[in-house]
DNA sequence: TTAAATGCAAAGGCTTTGCAGTTGG
DNA sequence: CCAACTGCAAAGCCTTTGCATTTAA
């Protein structure tokens, strides 16, 4: 097993997590690529190492990861994609091509608590998205008028 | 036609947007209600008028008015809502029973300069949702415990 | 008059579910 | 050993699309 892949079997393990090859893979795949995939994404790329696998494991082993807080949902309307739940950070996403660009700020903790006041909720946490043009999107734009 | 209604009417021609009684339905509930209605919701109370109208109409006319900056989309992840794209808010939504409620802050201007800076991006707006529990779901947990 | 909107039905895409067989701890 | 996970297939939901008909301007 590759270091990376002993490495996720640990963060696994550690989170009590029960292990089998796919959520591995899974995990890793996640943890290597960084790309924000869509439940398609990561089941194509676990096909390659499982041919038999199914969208059900996959959904499943998603679902399950988000419920034990290892991952984090992104997508405003469009496509569902996952993220690691590590480092809070932001996404900034390309209106045009979708591109996505992560996009690291101070986390948002004196509005989350702005916002329990103000509305008598307890609350644990926060999504925020911005949208727009990538640069090469943006020139392609100007470069058109 | 009630003088609600004919407000309605007026802010869609302000707009530009071809009335048909159905768009106007849909934007007259948008306004009153004021629910963050799905686009099912919108397709029920809808059938109280136009016992004949299609799913088709509901979604085509929300696809319509979002692309026309008339209505905003929310919801990460669970059922596409909408929301009438009037004043700047967010919204605190309660992740056991799924109340919305919305709560006004200054629009993060300063984040968006801040995220277009960092990554090149044309940044033209920004999606932030809080999560928690409410305040009657945030008592029930307590006393359950 | 005519470009655009509607209703209907069918198709499409993503996600979940039920179940029998397999497996991790 | 056995609860939990997997694969498979089918079902479920939400949303979009094609087409004939109607309608707003």
């Amino acid at each position: 097993m590759s270091e990376l892949k002993q490495e996720a079997l640990e963060q696994l393990k550690a989170k009590g997590i029960r292990i089998t090859p796919q959520r591995l893979a899974i995990y890793h795949d996640l943890s290597v690529k960084r790309h924000h995939p869509t439940a398609d994404d990561i089941y194509q790329s676990l096909k390659a190492e499982f041919p038999a696998v199914s969208t059900a494991t996959v959904y499943n082993t998603l679902r399950y990861f988000k419920k034990e807080g290892l991952i984090r949902e992104m997508g405003f309307g469009e496509l569902v994609r996952f993220d690691l739940a590590e480092d809070e950070h932001y996404h900034v996403i390309c209106e045009t091509c979708g591109k996505i660009v992560d996009f690291h700020y101070p986390y948002l903790d004196e509005v989350e608590e702005f916002a329990a006041q103000m509305t008598g909720f307890k609350v644990m946490h926060h999504r925020l998205e911005f949208y727009g043009l990538c640069e090469d999107c943006h020139r392609k734009e100007k470069d058109r008028q």
